[in-house]
DNA sequence: GCACACTGTTCAATATATTAAACCCGATAG
DNA sequence: CTATCGGGTTTAATATATTGAACAGTGTGC
């Protein structure tokens, strides 16, 4: 019997309630995830409803039947429950960045107090207006999506095209830049992709 | 239905490396962490020298002893491989699903292979098409911004209306649905937020 | 030399995670 | 109705994770 120390801030994920999130999500049965991954559905079905402690062998191969990374399949379910939320955004009420001496401006889509893994964009290009940015944190990746005339992408060096309605995704932990290619003004929609946030330094020896 | 291949991505995580890492670099004997932890000194030696595939529970005990959280021992010691990508998505390349009965068609601008926490959809609707999602993990959130037309929401049972150029942000933890709002065709670009791990968020057909 | 305190490893006993098969239940046929 | 199937649960047998104690090495001081 364990002494259940003093430090025990929270209790143990309650990882079976995540792979059936997952594993409904995807519509697959015990079955299926059983194929996939390898571990039996009677096992699978005991994890769900915390009758075992599984290996950390089986989550990781459940994490791959599903896949999720196992990160994914930690993180509490339900820590803060935020209510329902309908949020208007037009162009005024909109935060915006205008860059004129640079020929464009920037809606920001997310709120700002909330930390997020991805940030959401509306970027207004005037013909010859360019954005450059340097390099994000390693892994990061950003999405595209040109609606209005037509975008050059600089990605470390290479140049690309993007024409309207069409999409690219690239990689922006290298420094890169987009630019209003042709005369007209473009309009276009940018994701960024920030890697999870954990990575908690290894301390000092 | 699906013989999804071997999914063999990546080895199971060395934790025992990690723990013994962590271990070493705050002074900590087995005994010492046998203490902060609760799990015996002998298990711990079995962990670190990877002769045994602990349980989750015992692996979150460490994790508390270290004063670490789950996923810091999870980590690859150094699995970043940036390598600079850039994709180039067109209507033709891009994975599309069509609802026709419904009015509506989806692109998927992310790549499925990859686990995200956002997902990104550019949707075109057919007048009166129509678009209905089942609830999303809790905390999810949608952002829509649309480019053509006009979409109506409705969040919970609430309707909304989102005209061109303009973007709603809405809790999707709830059922949702996006609807093609007046006779003109619509187009909108959808980013699915989830709160941490990844779910398919693919519409209830 | 011995005894001691400390490290990390390994061993026998026990608890339990894991499997494959049996089982239960609702739906859909026939 | 009975049969059959797919979904989920439970069960008996096995494998193995976990424990506490015993073991081995390494200095340290007496």
């Amino acid at each position: 019997m364990s002494a259940t120390p003093e430090n025990t801030p929270s209790a143990p994920p309650p990882i079976g309630q995540m792979i059936a999130q997952f594993r409904a999500s995807r519509n697959h049965s015990l079955q299926d995830l059983s194929n996939l991954s390898g571990v039996s559905k009677g096992m699978i079905s005991q994890i769900e409803n915390g009758q075992v402690n599984p290996t950390l062998a089986v989550v990781w191969k459940l994490a791959s039947g599903l896949g999720v990374r196992l990160q994914d399949l930690l993180d509490e379910p339900d820590a803060n429950k935020p209510g329902i939320e309908f949020i208007y955004l037009t162009k005024e009420n909109c935060p915006t960045l205008t860059s004129p001496g640079h020929g464009y401006e920037v809606q920001i889509l997310n709120t700002t107090d909330m930390v997020e893994t991805v940030e959401l964009y509306l970027v207004r290009f005037m013909p010859n207006g360019e954005m450059t940015s340097a390099p994000h944190v390693t892994g990061t990746m950003e999405t595209v999506t040109v609606f209005q005339g037509e975008v050059e992408v600089d990605v470390d060096g290479a140049r690309h095209r993007v024409k309207s309605h069409e999409t690219a995704r690239y990689s922006a932990d290298v420094p890169h830049c987009l630019r209003c290619a042709g005369d007209k003004e473009a309009l276009a929609y940018l994701a960024v992709k920030f890697p999870a946030p954990n990575q908690a330094a290894l301390p000092v020896p």
